[in-house]
DNA sequence: ATGGCTAGGCTCCCTAGA
């Protein structure tokens, strides 16, 4: 099974783009991030019509995620649980319903700059939630995937210029030692368990010539509990496609699980 | 890089992103 994730940066602004790579890369399942779209405008029938289930998770104008299935999706929460008060529309969990049912859950992690400041605040206290939820689902000792834009840079390689991003949210020692925490918990970094050294990127600013100079940052992971690490076969940065027409600033990730 | 571009709001400039 096929499972990605892919921040499109705008369902309206992608809706040639994100129906070329689906069709290209038949993925069984993604975790779209920044569809900036409320549930009622999300294009779901363009999706429906390509043989995916939609569960989209919205709000106007900014954050939004949603998941798209080929198998059945059941048991859809929305929100990462442990604040009632956070209205932002960032997390979304669905059991797919395939041989092996897999927990999957879709997260827009905020970006938390500038730092310091109540929006760092504010990531540092969805990592702690996110923690906690982490934690309960690693007690059930069953595979589940937590993939989505993290918008953490986890190490040194993983920035083209990584002393630009020294006092930025997404690579402060903090942002990084939270990320950590959950990584402890004994969930596994699929792209880091296969793939070692520098010059690989999930993002590119659309400043300054980004992407043709490769000044890319890698901000967009699938994290595998231990029994679907036990299953993970491949893990891909599709970087090609943010040399399209249109492009996201981000590209998808996706892994590939024996399951 | 004190922000060079992109997206969405309900706009003719603002916020937000990373």
């Amino acid at each position: 099974m096929k499972i990605a994730t892919f921040n499109i940066n705008g369902i309206k602004a992608r809706i040639e783009a994100l129906p070329r790579w689906l069709a290209a890369a038949t993925p069984d399942v993604v975790c779209l991030q920044e569809i900036k779209s409320v549930d009622e405008s999300f294009p779901r029938e363009m999706f429906e019509d390509m043989g995916y289930r939609v569960e989209t998770h919205g709000q106007k104008g900014f954050n939004g995620v949603a998941i798209l299935s080929r198998l059945p999706l059941e048991e859809v929460v929305r929100g990462l649980p442990g604040d009632p008060a956070d209205e932002q529309a960032r997390w979304i969990e669905a059991t797919v319903m395939g041989a092996v049912p897999l927990r999957i859950c879709g997260l827009y992690l905020p970006n938390g700059n500038p730092a310091p400041g109540p929006k760092y605040d504010y990531k540092l206290a969805w990592m702690a939630r996110m923690e906690a939820r982490v934690r309960a689902l690693l007690a059930l000792e069953e595979p589940f995937l937590c993939l989505g834009d993290y918008n953490v840079i986890p190490q040194r390689e993983d920035a083209a210029k990584p002393d630009a991003w020294l006092e930025d949210a997404l690579f402060l020692p903090q942002t990084r030692a939270a990320y950590r925490r959950i990584l402890n918990l004994g969930m596994t970094e699929a792209f880091r368990a296969r793939v070692q050294g520098p010059g690989h990127y999930s993002f590119w600013d659309y400043q300054a010539n980004a992407w043709e100079r490769n000044n890319g940052i890698r901000i967009d992971h699938v994290l595998l509990s231990p029994q679907a690490a036990d299953l993970l076969r491949d893990v891909q940065i599709d970087r090609e496609v943010r040399a399209g027409d249109k492009p996201s600033d981000h590209v998808p990730v996706w892994v590939e699980i024996a399951a």
